[in-house]
DNA sequence: TTAATATATGAACAATTGTTCATATGAAGA
DNA sequence: TCTTCATATGAACAATTGTTCATATATTAA
């Protein structure tokens, strides 16, 4: 632990949080997830796979975006296991791959509601 | 909606998806939540908040990080309603401002710990 | 095999972002 | 008041990131 001399740290504390303090690694896994789903054309191609599947195609059309654009987003989502997907023909079909992200999207929508709530009072 | 001719777009789920899709602010709102926690530095922030208050200073010691760094993303996560603070003299002591949050945080870890035990079958 | 369609990928550019350093504010004590 | 300490802020630089355009792969049908 670094000493920064002089200063007004309360050691007993700082130590108590770096006791149960996360894995540096289980810290970056987290931070990728949350950065998967930060950015807003990719939130979308989330929120479109949400209640069911579809095809890079639609999922273009849906968040009105390049297939392209859509195709080097969904690589991102599919290597963090967000998203998987299953070929018919020429066709391929994307899903969630992990429910923990349905209640992450709901958990944060309940959050961003709060804050309006909160602002309007 | 787009419409592009010729294509394999099924009208039928595309509209399907379309009508249950959150606002336009509503996602904004949420891509930006999932930004503040997207950075490893601000994510440690909120991870030493997770149990208990801690001055910016100590914040510092526990994310190893300068004082002025932590005081940048702090203002971040204040503005997100993220974290609050309260003054006691010339400290400034920060907790987490939302149970929201801490949720989040333990669901990702959830998944997080999912991936790994995926890739290992 | 060739053509057509759906998706994937590579390279490059523009835009965004986090950190650093210097400086400013606000509070307590001398 | 002046000094010291804790925190906050502004500007600038370096690094990262998302999109675009062109091209590549994979599948089906002719």
């Amino acid at each position: 632990m670094i000493v920064c001399s002089g200063k007004c740290i309360n050691k007993t504390k700082v130590n108590k949080t770096l006791e149960t303090f996360p894995d540096p690694e289980d810290i970056n896994g987290i931070a990728e997830i949350f950065k998967a789903l930060s950015d807003p054309s990719r939130l979308k191609i989330v929120l479109a796979l949400l209640k069911q599947e579809h095809c890079v195609c639609d999922i273009a059309v849906i968040c009105n975006q390049t297939e392209s654009a859509i195709s080097h987003q969904l690589r991102i989502l599919r290597t963090l296991r967000i998203v998987k997907n299953r070929r018919e023909g020429k066709i391929v079909y994307y899903t969630l791959d992990d429910d923990h992200v349905i209640s992450l999207i709901n958990m944060s929508l309940d959050h961003v509601k709060h804050e309006i709530f909160n602002a309007e009072k």
